[in-house]
DNA sequence: TTCCCTTTGTTACACTCTCTCACACTCCAT
DNA sequence: ATGGAGTGTGAGAGAGTGTAACAAAGGGAA
């Protein structure tokens, strides 16, 4: 094993690959914006909470630079990383009188916030923001399901192929190349959200890069080598309708 | 072992049990259909679909009587339930051109359809209807995310606690007895809204029962002998405040 | 009714995958 | 330099699975 893909703690790297340039623009405003009042910038620093579980939510936000883990969490110290944000993104849409989950920025991050009264407000003048709302969170059950559906009834390998190509596959919407992914987050907030150990997300990784599949390097960088058995190790054999979906 | 509860075909037992008397009535109709012109009725008998995954969503269902599964499929055959619709639940919310899961009736299920454009024309004229969607639809959102995280990060035992008394919590709040759970759904439902094997669920009803925690007829009645070491079970030690829901 | 067949549930045993624990290594910040 | 955070890798343990066999109940046919 020659693997010499050691992790710098990766603001640095991140910072640059990330935040710098917004790309393709926010590359699907959601257009839930438009009937909305400018929002006002919120920076929040690395390991920084934006919302926590229980709060009362008072705002949405959506992400303009960096990376928001949503996650869950028990008693104990066990977590469940429900979605990862990305610059486009919007966080905090689906609560009702207080967040049901705690939003963690993961690198330095940009938010443009938004009232929730004033989102109220809005919706019930503008008879389709009501609506689209409505649609956004659906989008978000939708997306809850498929990773339900991954984390309970798959195995190591196909979860983390089935994340991979997740990524890869949102790397390709925003006009990036989808090759050629970049993992901003850290090997525990991997594990966290496929239900697994960081032992085995690295083992698996390794398992990968063994077998052709991916190479690594920096460990913030995965090259997917051969698509099509990444897809096979993912299970998405015939039918890629049963596919890891990231609300984005 | 002496265990001598086996389950038939329960058709025959639920029609009386689930169906006869609405009891408290609709308990939370949502009032999402007060707005809505009256729906058609439609019955589904036992395992027959209500619809399925990648239909077009033309309609949306309130169960009056008898339980729907609602589930995502892989094309090997694993599948995840994602919810069970009671009387008095909405199905096929949350989604926006066509359905994202399947809804596969238990039993003899009698629901009330509305047209889905209908709901967005309503939505249109009354302000509140699509924000009233919209929180129905974060509801279940919230739902997802709990089950993702008894899913992962529970053990066998941890799960089946917490779907005990998530049903135990809804019997309460339909207003009948907490601690007398009537079980409509098959053990192999069960493994599959836990992400368990049928086998697992069963030895684990069996370590219960052999432990005090509850009392097992006919498999499909499930009394609760000693709540408060269910609750310790399921993991709910201190704070109570990560239990399993079920949108209802 | 009785018999047969299907469906559903229970239990035992061997096996496998993942977790747990342990330690080494790299990079970065102090 | 030193410590901390993040990652990679190995050995052993354990929870859950898969296979298989059996038991019980219901439905259908005669």
């Amino acid at each position: 094993m020659l693997a010499t893909n050691h992790c710098p703690t990766e603001t640095a790297q991140l910072e640059h690959l990330v935040a710098l340039p917004p790309r393709a623009a926010p590359p699907r405003a959601d257009d839930l914006t438009r009937s909305l009042p400018e929002g006002k910038v919120r920076v929040v620093s690395a390991k920084e909470h934006v919302y926590r579980e229980g709060d009362p939510a008072t705002h949405v936000y959506r992400v303009e630079a960096g990376h928001v883990c949503i996650y869950r969490g028990l008693p104990d110290g066990r977590r469940q990383i429900v979605n990862f944000a990305y610059p486009g993104d919007f966080i905090g849409l689906g609560a009702i009188r207080e967040h049901s989950a705690s939003a963690l920025a993961g690198t330095k991050t940009r938010l443009k916030s938004f009232l929730v009264a004033g989102l109220r407000d809005s919706a019930r003048r503008d008879t389709n923001l009501g609506l689209r709302l409505y649609e956004a969170v659906s989008e978000e059950l939708a997306a809850a399901h498929d990773l339900l559906m991954t984390v309970s009834h798959r195995s190591a390998g196909e979860r983390l192929a089935a994340f991979l190509l997740a990524l890869s596959r949102r790397s390709g919407r925003r006009g990036e190349n989808a090759c050629e992914i970049v993992l901003p987050m850290t090997r525990t907030d991997i594990a966290d959200f496929l239900g697994l150990t960081i032992e085995t997300v690295s083992r698996t990784f390794t398992k990968f890069r063994i077998e052709g599949l991916i190479d690594l390097e920096q460990c913030i960088l995965v090259t997917i080598c051969d698509l099509a058995a990444l897809e096979m190790a993912a299970g998405n054999g015939a039918s890629s309708e049963q596919q890891l979906k990231l609300a984005s």
